[in-house]
DNA sequence: AGCGTTGGCCAACATCTGTTGGCAAAGTTG
DNA sequence: CAACTTTGCCAACAGATGTTGGCCAACGCT
């Protein structure tokens, strides 16, 4: 993720160091406090640098916020996966990510930050749109996008719960446990009638 | 709700109608827009009032906060309805308490609220342990904790993705498509196995 | 009427915020 | 070596925010 100072191809400024630590830490905080209470003093001191730096790499608050948002799910391919396994699948793969994939961060960071902010909220709108909307299509019964949306509903109530309200009920189950209990009721979701 | 100035009993000061509608007016910011970016000062100009009479009426805005996080959730006795019809029975009376009572609201503001603040996930906490676990006693199969904790995480999912998120296409959905989709799956969180 | 109490506003404070401009050191190029 | 660009820091501004204290009018009681 660090890109290393590499001087293989043309550009590699001594520059892109500090750019992307700058990126790590602010990152982190947004993830860690959203939006709102992340300062850009807190980022720079983060990431040992002065305030203005960030500003002059980034251009605004806002700015950093958005080169922040940056994400991928990288869902998996379901209609290669037998139609009863799609549920589990999709259980698991996002558990995964959350639990240990460091790019699990930027995911509940977008969550976070989109409650209160409504630019992360579009954002958000747009990875559904792009991202998960056709990664289940095909996968679902009639009514596509409805189930769709009730689907990721689900999922983000389980992030929302375990990770970010950390409710000890749920921050207690074992992935294996969530699995079991939740992937029937997404089964359910997708296919029932 | 917003009690008048009757002197019926003793009490009945005629600063409790302005203390109500800066309470008021504060449960729709800090629901419109989070703890962080609602400001005394607006709370106060919604409530026709001056900043310093909400200082002077609630302590703090971290009090103001805690006052406005009063909820009950008020949910229906589980044990009364056929166990086949309990889930169903959960998606209506929250959606009903969303789309239609004003309390809902309150229940919004503190999902929204939450999610950046710990102390209002501290609340999410306890009323999740003091009235939705009870409700759900005996309601679920075995390890019904676990079984409790990912009915909220699937009924917040859809408060998040519906009234937070908006989701467009959860936004869309009629409240009897909801039911429709999700009750099975709500079932099968509690029953299967 | 005279008095204390209550309800209200105004002005100011200290602090924190995002943001800007200028200036020094380090590196690059001729 | 000299000119120039890049990378960085320091100091400061302008605005907003939570919070405080003092002052005035309206009310309630005797």
């Amino acid at each position: 993720m660090t890109q290393d100072i590499d001087s293989g191809t043309s550009g590699a400024r001594r520059s892109d160091r500090t750019r992307a630590v700058i990126l790590d830490a602010a990152r982190r905080r947004f993830a860690a406090h959203g939006f709102e209470r992340t300062t850009i003093r807190a980022v720079a001191a983060d990431a040992d640098i002065d305030p203005s730096m960030v500003m002059r790499y980034y251009g605004s608050k806002a700015q950093l916020f958005d080169a922040a948002l940056d994400i991928d799910l990288d869902l998996p391919d379901l209609s290669a996966v037998p139609a009863d396994g799609r549920a589990e699948a999709l259980v698991r793969h996002f558990l995964h990510r959350w639990e240990h994939d460091e790019a699990g961060d930027a995911l509940l960071l977008l969550l976070r930050s989109a409650v209160t902010n409504e630019h992360a909220a579009g954002r958000m709108h747009a990875i559904f749109a792009t991202q998960v909307a056709p990664a289940l299509a095909g996968a679902a019964g009639p009514e596509q996008a409805a189930r769709a949306g009730l689907v990721s509903a689900q999922l983000l109530g389980l992030a929302l719960t375990r990770y970010i309200l950390r409710i000890p009920t749920v921050t207690h189950l074992s992935p294996e446990q969530i699995v079991t209990t939740l992937a029937p009721a997404i089964r359910a979701t997708l296919e029932q009638r």
